[in-house]
DNA sequence: CCAGACGTTGTT
DNA sequence: GTCTGG
DNA sequence: CCAGACGTTGTT
DNA sequence: GTCTGG
């Protein structure tokens, strides 16, 4: 699965890479959580151009009654998402990258106490973007909150070891299928599937390493 | 027909 | 909103 | 994903 | 142990 991630790179850069209309605005951060403001690029139906919106991290179905139900829809399996009710719309509509340059996964060590986070990036690939999806939830009080979801599939070779599934990694020169709104679902389908093991980098250490860099206290939740 | 669910993950 | 189960 | 909480009662 | 909140 998906459950925590990184985006360090400069704005300049990610407007470079997933050619944006403008440089989003973010800040650089090391633990990026569900429920958090996270980028999101999509296509602009009106002009054609990319943006970079923020949107809520844990989709919230439209017709959801509900909202706590997003807490839990983080991730979405690719195996199924063009069917399930709570995905399929967003499957065929709202379709998005969320830039990142690396993520956790947890290992489970038999007689280990603790879970132990690993950072997975992608060698060669200062940034990349996960396949996922988007909703607009609109409130009782008739106020609108824009969700987001990270598309999951069985883990790759490299990653099998630490964690049964991974996010969908999207090659660059698959990102233009993926954000385009005519494009066939079944043909979309296709592109979701585990980034080569050949590319994978892991690290115990680097998070540490990445949280010292950058001058941030060192975060209790994931390294102590 | 209406009522109720609609999801993922890990763990057992 | 739309499907499933009763 | 992890961290942190984890309750009852009656009344509207 | 399991749910909620971030």
């Amino acid at each position: 699965m998906c459950g925590r991630f990184t985006l360090r790179v400069s704005p300049a850069l990610l407007a470079e890479m997933f050619a944006l209309h403008r440089k989003p605005e973010f800040v650089p951060q090391t633990n990026i959580c569900p429920t958090q403001l996270v980028l999101g690029v999509v296509l602009n139906q009106e002009n054609g151009l990319r943006d970079a919106r923020l949107f809520r991290w844990g989709l919230i179905p439209h017709w959801a009654k509900d909202p706590v139900i997003g807490a839990s829809l983080i991730n979405a399996r690719s195996e199924t998402i063009s069917t399930k009710p709570a995905f399929r719309a967003a499957f065929q509509r709202r379709r998005c990258l969320i830039p990142a340059d690396g993520f956790y996964e947890w290992r489970n060590t038999p007689g280990q106490k603790k879970k132990q986070p690993i950072w997975i990036a992608i060698r060669n690939q200062p940034v990349f973007g996960f396949a996922s999806l988007w909703e607009t939830w609109t409130s009782a009080d008739g106020s609108e909150l824009n969700t987001c979801t990270i598309i999951t599939t069985q883990a790759n070779s490299a990653v099998a070891p630490i964690h049964q599934r991974m996010p969908v990694i999207l090659p660059e020169a698959f990102h233009e299928h993926w954000l385009d709104p005519l494009a066939d679902p079944a043909e979309l389908l296709t592109l979701l599937r585990p980034f080569p093991s050949e590319g994978i980098v892991l690290s115990t250490t680097v998070a540490d390493e990445l949280l010292a860099s950058h001058g941030l206290p060192r975060q209790r939740t994931l390294f102590d």
